[in-house]
RNA sequence: GGGCCGUUAGCUCAACUGGUAGAGCAACUGACUCUUAAUCAGUAGGUUUGGGGUUCGAGCCCCCGACGGCCCA
């Protein structure tokens, strides 16, 4: 061979992927399919390492087992082989030898690389070592890999590789697996928690003529045929409280919502809710339930209430610590008792911590802004924060003693807002005179204020029973369970810009 | 939006003060019928994120951009 021609074959041989494509070929020439389907499992890697763990060395096992998965190592010893493959439930190890394949398979098996996807047929065994394993007699190529996995002892650990090829995170890192899993059932536990308490679960629009039900940047796109824009929502509040005034009295959706906002660690453009209102009940009445639902999904979640996120312990035990904004403001130092309700001492405050206010920003409206900048990573709670000022609260119901404040809390665990939940305000002529206040602020420049929504006022026209309704961030709470410092890690596929060098 | 840090083989990482870009795993060839990050012998694999600049010489220094991470707003 010629020094060219050696160096064309390496050059060729360069590419990972083209050698396993000359695989292909020569199993197409063989006339193996490498993508066949039809192939059944029968039992998961779970189900048969758990029935078949007792067996012992020699004995020989009645059974014949059909199972499939991913290679995901391969140790190759002459005329036998073993490899690891992992299923939907974890890995098991297959022994494959050439006396019980035929040597025909057995070259064809030598053909298989980490990360093809195979089925087989064989019979459970224990391996010298005393591993259960499968004693494999024959096996079918479902589908060939043309990319290698990540290295089999790191993995994969570059966190925007892991973002971007999500799949390839799931197929090697157990932990991705493991938070796709912890999510799913604190769902269906927050789920079931309703339902059984005689909630229905409902749908409204994502897509909405009027963004409404929370104070955030929206989301624009447009409808050809109406001729018009619509907004993606930011909550899906003022629709479920029309289902309120329609006569459900207990509804909830859990669903996306979309803010058009900056991405972080805690900020994803589409974020999941759940919503849940119920008629005849107050805030307070939400305060018990909460710590009712949040515990009890903690101890069936991860097994107990009290647990570490980061290098801190949380305790879910109820009943849970409550103080009022007011009491938060001044336990945490912002203010003290003379200067908090003087708007002037309030708003010089606010300018020396450099917070982006304005004059016509109300007492309210600052004291959130020092909230939000100075006291809300103090709350380890879990803590009700309670009684908002009226005006930063449109559409909560008015407190009875004290009319500049609303019957609303929001819930803080590990310095996070979790919740945020109120008395609905059923008052129609109060709602009006809210709306209008916002209007106004939206035409001083506040992009974030609520817009009036007519239809929705009419609603409340016809009668909305007294209740109460809260709002759970679904991601937030993963975030918590899983002990996960960043949102990414708990949404699938996390907003990212474009990947450059990819149509 | 601002600051700092990062981007090197498919993956995980090295590369001194600017002086021939390396390793492990994966891959390829060969040996091996009980391995467990198998072992042994050998081989190949690089537009060092993109562009520009300084220099005899740049992965490393300077400028601009892309993407990501952290912090701040």
């Amino acid at each position: 061979m010629s020094d060219s021609s050696q160096h064309t074959k390496h050059s060729q041989a360069s590419s990972l992927t083209e050698v396993r494509r000359k695989k292909i070929e020569e199993l197409l020439d063989q006339g193996i399919f490498p993508y066949s389907t039809g192939f059944k499992p029968e039992i998961t890697s779970q189900e048969f390492l758990r029935e078949f763990r007792h067996i012992v060395e020699n004995e020989t096992v009645d059974r014949v087992v059909k199972m499939s998965g991913r290679i995901i190592a391969i140790r190759l010893l002459g005329k036998a082989a073993f490899m690891r493959i992992r299923d939907v439930a974890g890995d098991f190890q297959i022994y494959l030898g050439r006396d019980a394949v035929g040597a025909e398979n057995f070259k064809i098996a030598k053909k298989l690389d980490i990360g093809d996807i195979i089925g087989v047929v064989g019979k459970p065994f224990k391996t010298r070592t005393g591993e259960t394993s499968v004693l494999v007699e024959q096996f079918t190529l479902l589908t060939k890999a043309l990319r290698p996995l990540p290295e089999k002892w790191h993995g994969l650990s570059d966190v925007e590789t892991r973002y971007r090829q999500r799949y390839l995170d799931l197929i090697v890192n157990q932990t991705s697996r493991d938070i796709v899993i912890t999510r799913s059932k604190i769902i269906s536990f927050l789920r079931n928690f309703l339902t059984e308490r005689g909630f229905l679960e409902v749908e409204t629009p994502m897509m909405q003529a009027l963004p409404g039900g929370a104070t955030a940047k929206p989301f624009e796109t447009y409808h050809n045929a109406l001729d018009r824009s619509l907004y993606l929502r930011i909550a899906p509040e003022l629709y479920l409280k029309r289902l309120l005034v329609g006569g459900f009295d207990k509804v909830f959706e859990i669903n996306r919502n979309f803010r058009n906002e900056g991405i972080s660690t805690q900020h994803n453009p589409e974020f999941t809710m759940l919503e849940f209102y119920e008629a005849y009940k107050t805030y307070d009445d939400l305060m018990s339930l909460t710590e009712q639902m949040l515990s009890s999904l903690a101890q069936e979640i991860i097994g107990t209430q009290r647990f570490m996120y980061g290098d801190k312990e949380v305790d879910l035990t109820p009943p849970w610590t409550r103080m009022t904004v007011r009491e938060a403001l001044i336990t945490h130092r912002a203010f003290n008792e003379s200067e908090i309700d003087d708007w002037n001492a309030v708003f010089i405050k606010a300018v020396e911590m450099g917070l982006k206010v304005g004059k016509e920003d109300s007492l309210g409206k600052l004291w959130m802004s020092v909230f939000d900048e100075v006291v809300e990573e103090k709350l380890w709670g879990p803590v009700f924060i309670h009684k908002y000022p009226v005006d930063v609260s449109p559409l909560a119901r008015r407190n009875d003693e004290d009319p500049t404040v609303t019957d609303r809390f929001e819930l803080y665990i590990c310095g996070r807002e979790m919740a945020n939940a109120f008395t609905e305000l059923n008052d129609p002529i109060d709602q009006r005179s809210r709306f209008e206040q916002q209007v106004m602020a939206r035409n001083a420049g506040d992009e974030e204020a609520h817009y009036l929504d007519e239809d929705f006022l009419r609603a409340l026209e016809y009668g909305m029973p007294p209740a109460a309704g809260e709002g759970l961030g679904i991601d937030r709470i993963v975030m918590l369970l899983t002990n996960s410092q960043s949102i990414r890690e708990v949404i699938l596929f996390p907003h990212m810009r474009p990947e450059k060098g990819l149509g």
